[in-house]
DNA sequence: TTATTCCATAACTTTTATTTATAGGCAATA
DNA sequence: TATTGCCTATAAATAAAAGTTATGGAATAA
């Protein structure tokens, strides 16, 4: 079936007049007789019947017509659900983050976004650099927030704020007792560190590089509320982004360990595939994460 | 939104291949990318994601597809429906016919057509001719079945089966009792009529009048079940359709009283706005009348 | 690297829709 | 019963749209 006779078809029933339905239909009255025509040789079936001066519906016209208005009832709830989707007002955005950032930094802008398009719901996923990125691909996420500059693919990123790693250990720590301490002397002592891949780990085993050192290992782990609680029991010290401690530190649970020599810091990235394919949600999000990184 | 976009939108997301939808629509690839990029352009929304190779549908393509769906679907529920009404195997027929007709003759046929359409409703509407002819115009009904040979607009009509119209009484009348009668002798004894504007009563009339001659009426009744009821009483005689008295004549309650000068019948006609405008199941529906009207 | 798959673009052609002009049927009206 | 208005049908011409072929380029698989 024609879909363009099928409009033509229905403001002629509905108006069971062709020059009416032509002016509906912007057209002229004999486009509309010629459709119409079609359409009755296409599905073999008169429409229409003519009495006289007037038109009447055929049983095949008026089962036709019912079908007619399901379907440009359809139409219009397609177009006014996608501009729902245009405006923001629904959808979801799914988002891939690192451990550290899905747990303590997420929750903030998400309230945020959520506070700005409340129809949107957010997917939010956690897994290490690497796999996140890879979840782009699998059309998983649509966007993955990051520390890692080093993208196996054509992807596009932006730069979003720098996270600031601080040493940290209970106040009754040895370590805690001094007024700062060189990375040349921190590297005697050994540290509580993240598992293998965290980009916080990555971050500060390069540092230790780039002195020419190498930190000692004294536990590994991937949980960082467990990490945490080994460092409040006084088992040794720790880098941790300063968002992930800041309660402890504020409730004096733990206490930042001043490096005299250094400062570490991890540049995150917010990573995309390309910008053309990016939802207008995800756009959304991007811009509203820029307007609140220094918050 | 244009449908020809969505139909070919339609293939394409469900292949996920913009090649492979352009066969499946018998048209160049090409084509499909050029439509898909007009529908995006009017809906200002990307339906597409293409990382590398590969085709992936955007949110809002996501749930245009959804309603494509339900489109799509309702367009071939619409075409089936349609052929069953085309090959008649299911619809209504409203057909309006005096009331002789409707009780003694419709019966048989509608069980033929019945046989023959099983899916058909049929609608039987009874009474005066000129009631039913008005029923054409009101669209109330398709078909009128009457003895009049007048119509009061441009109709068609084809003619079906004459009615023979029998003279009746009890076998006990005194009429009952002659070998044969003339009209002449006739116009002495007081009949029992049908209304005014019955067909039956015209045909009567017009044949007494043919011969100079009026009848003389005894009793004057719409309901064919009473008339019969006073003849069996021995209430007199009266002009009964055949088809009407049949059984009572088999039976022996009523008798027929030979006219020996004349016969009356009725010319019977199917009476319809104009050829074109009939449906199918009304074509079908004469042609087992005329099949059948000899038997 | 090469061959292959797949989409995009451009120029051109075909098909379809639409227009203008006109005719003719029916119905209300004077 | 002519007259006018209201509708639809038809024809020829035009405009719009969909489709084609040819080609290029990017990504993938052999």
């Amino acid at each position: 079936m024609n879909f363009n006779h099928l409009k033509v078809f229905y403001e002629s029933a509905r108006e069971l007049n062709f020059s009416r339905a032509a002016e509906r239909l912007s057209i002229s009255q004999p486009a509309v007789s010629i459709q119409i025509k079609q359409l009755e040789v296409m599905l073999q079936v008169k429409l229409f019947n003519k009495i006289g001066n007037k038109v009447f519906l055929s049983g095949a016209g008026k089962l036709l017509l019912e079908y007619a208005q399901k379907i440009f009832e359809l139409e219009n709830e397609a177009e006014k659900a996608i501009n729902e989707i245009k405006e923001i007002k629904k959808g979801a955005l799914h988002i891939g983050t690192t451990k550290t950032y899905a747990h303590y930094l997420m929750p903030n802008y998400i309230s945020h976004f959520h506070a700005l398009y409340p129809g949107v719901s957010i997917h939010l996923s956690e897994g290490s650099s690497l796999e996140m990125i890879q979840s782009l691909f699998n059309m998983q996420n649509e966007l993955a927030i990051v520390a890692s500059t080093e993208y196996p693919k054509p992807l596009q990123s932006i730069a979003f704020g720098k996270e600031e790693v601080l040493l940290v250990a209970s106040p009754d720590h040895i370590l805690a007792k001094k007024a700062s301490i060189t990375m040349k002397e921190l590297a005697r002592f050994p540290l509580v560190m993240r598992e293998e891949g965290s980009a916080t780990r990555k971050a500060v085993v390069d540092m230790f590089k780039k002195m020419r050192l190498a930190p000692a290992i004294l536990y590994e782990a991937s949980n960082l509320e467990f990490i945490k609680e080994l460092l409040e029991r006084g088992e040794g010290a720790s880098f941790i982004v300063r968002s992930a401690v800041e309660k402890e530190l504020s409730q004096g649970i733990l206490k930042e360990i001043v490096i005299s020599d250094v400062s570490i810091t991890m540049n995150t990235h917010i990573v995309y595939i390309n910008e053309d394919s990016l939802s207008r949600i995800a756009r959304a999000f991007i811009d509203m994460l820029i307007i609140w990184q220094d918050k």
